[in-house]
DNA sequence: GAAATTTCCGATTTGACTTATAGGAATACT
DNA sequence: AGTATTCCTATAAGTCAAATCGGAAATTTC
């Protein structure tokens, strides 16, 4: 599995809203502004995540995004797989197409299906509230840390 | 991580080499019969393993490749490491270069470093010996299966 | 209802990278 | 000498990610 420049788009404009959830529409160029995304393509990525119901929209003036769901009910799983596709590192793993000649019995094939549930297990179980907790955290002991120096 | 055509070959004929182990050398055009993959691209991913000192060579008639350590001595990680760089799923996570903004406490990123660190848990530990009993036991598994049917 | 604002949509470009091929040099055996 | 094999470099071909462009549709404001 690689993640794009895409997925990793999607999922800082979709951490931005979960940061802002509750306060209101949020507008592209606002995302754009704090984020630093390029604004048409966040545009396609937007669309993307609201035609998959992640998002809410509205047109015109005073329009823009919001969260469909709680922060806590969207996964970071949920989201690479959409925008990126399947997670195991190797084609063969998700799609049916044989790789090598004994797909059935292959034992790297093997190897990458427990490599995918590994990182399945992590990014289903992650979601958006976690991420934003973390930064928080992180943010937090990083600012006790400095105190130290003053 | 994307594990690349380039990488799937790297695995699939150490593996054969692997099997073949302490069997005399294995030239190039033995493993392309075997594992079907394009003779001269086999050829540049061969020698990039023998310089990173996976495999040993001899030129000339009756030459070829074979493993310069026991299978169970060579990790996947390393491999694939070797041949299509860093496990990290995000490149933020392994290229000091920042990606967002706040990547000291970013919490995506952090999330991606236990992602990189559960694959690498897994591709560190199983050797190519592994992956011989991984496909051999399921081959075995699959023979005995099929014998209900007589 | 006209104008302004914002999301929505499709096509296209650009560039980078993966994949593969080509041709020959170096080496080793018979 | 001749043959077989690995080694090396260049480059063609193909694929896909990343981004841009131009405009259509909807919504609010005046
Ligand atoms: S089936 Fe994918 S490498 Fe064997
Ligand atoms: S540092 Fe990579 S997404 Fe934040």
């Amino acid at each position: 599995m690689k993640i794009t420049r895409k997925g990793e788009y999607a999922m800082r404009a979709l951490v931005d809203l979960a940061q802002n959830y509750r306060k209101g529409l949020r507008q592209i160029q606002d995302i754009v502004r704090e984020e630093e995304i390029p604004g048409k393509f966040l545009e396609q990525i937007l669309i993307i995540l609201k035609n998959a119901g992640l998002l809410q929209s509205k047109r015109g003036i005073g329009g823009g995004y919001s969260l469909n769901r709680p922060p806590d009910k969207i996964s970071i799983g949920e989201v690479i797989r959409l925008i990126d596709g399947p997670l195991a590192p190797l084609g063969c793993v998700s799609s049916g197409h044989a790789s090598c000649s004994k797909e059935i019995t292959c034992g790297i094939r093997s190897v990458m299906v427990d490599v995918e549930n590994a990182t399945a297990e992590i990014l289903d179980r992650v979601t958006l509230a976690d991420i934003c907790n973390r930064t928080k955290g992180m943010a937090e002991r990083r600012a006790e840390y400095q105190m130290y120096y003053i």
